[in-house]
DNA sequence: CCTATTGGTAAGTAACACTTACTTACAAAA
DNA sequence: TTTTGTAAGTAAGTGTTACTTACCAATAGG
């Protein structure tokens, strides 16, 4: 019998947590689907019932962290009308969010990127938009003026979420401490200013 | 009976190459050491002669591709003397050879991150040897004073590498062509010269 | 000519992701 | 009150997979 996904018994959230715990402290491949179970106190077959495979587990798993993130960058973007401050800011919440959720920044960065399927997840649609939302300010900064013209605003966004990504890196792998408003304000006069005496 | 890793016999060849072609086609997990053996047409007992496990013959596949990426790099920068033309030589040469060598980039920026062992590989070895090429460079233009005083090297570094793997994504998920001249040019002219009009 | 080593094979095995067939609980309809 | 449909959960598989072990054949050195 297939679920319908309307409900959110415990079995299901039991499940959730568990996996996120256990991502907090491996990686995804070395985490069995008996673990799991184990873990959540419920059956192998339980975690069928809810998702269509491992895959699809990290994928919702990922999903609910990224809802989180993105609400609170988006009101956070709400309260400014500048737009070189408005990409700032995105600067910086990325940072910080990916700092204090590591669950979160190693699903993302490390673990779904190797497999196609998750395109299609609704995971990557929430990426997306996030995507989306930082090519706006980008447009609005060009025509407003605040960027400079010849500025390609798609090349633009990927320096900007190039160095982000990469600037968590360590952290994540290696667990390293990140001086989040060093490197934030870093890369925005890096990038705003230019790197050229 | 371990190998001793002084010779290299045909049929480590055939696994290798065997091995680069499925990786091309498609990813890391979905291959199976059946199906490499195989194409390689040797038994699968054969792989784990030459190779400790399926993730060491990612590595070291990777490895062979990095060695012609950082000596064709290595030369390409050795004729300039300018830091600012070495790093545009450094973002415009990563660029173009992960344009044309897909598996190497596939590898590289999407499947051996999520593993910890990876950073005990002789891949990862190389990689932190270019990685300290470019802080070198950064570091002789700030001395020389073709950077300006106020940039930090390491976040510096973090921008042009994350720009450059962030460029490329979009390529080697989507196999998107990539103008490789506007990127690179792109790319450099937000870093040195800053966006900010 | 023997023997150690290298290149290669064949036939396993344990563990894993995932399936199938089943039970229980319970709410709404009849 | 009984019936029926369905969601929640279980128990016991199954096929595949990465990896192992034990063996064989060729060959080069002493």
């Amino acid at each position: 019998m297939k679920h319908k996904g309307k409900t959110n018994p415990p079995g299901r959230i039991k499940i959730m947590k568990s996996f996120s715990l256990l991502m907090a402290q491996k990686d995804f491949h070395s985490i069995t689907t008996a673990e799991i179970a184990k873990n959540a106190q419920v059956t192998e077959g339980l975690i069928y019932k809810y998702f269509k495979d491992k895959k699809d587990l990290l994928y919702q798993v990922l999903n609910k962290h990224f809802v989180e993130f993105q609400t609170k960058i988006e009101s956070r973007i709400a309260k400014e009308n500048n737009c070189i401050k408005q990409l700032e800011i995105i600067i910086f919440s990325s940072l910080e969010s990916y700092a204090d959720n590591r669950i979160f920044s190693k699903i993302l960065l490390l673990e779904v990127r190797n497999s196609l399927d998750f395109f299609d997840s609704g995971a990557y649609e929430m990426i997306r938009k996030y995507s989306r939302t930082i090519l706006e300010i980008i447009k609005k900064g060009l025509k407003e003026g605040e960027l400079k013209s010849d500025i390609d605003p798609l090349i633009l966004r990927k320096v900007i979420l190039g160095a982000i990504e990469h600037a968590c890196l360590g952290e994540i792998i290696f667990g390293r401490k990140l001086d989040i408003d060093k490197v934030s304000t870093g890369i925005a006069n890096i990038v705003f200013n230019g790197a050229k005496a």
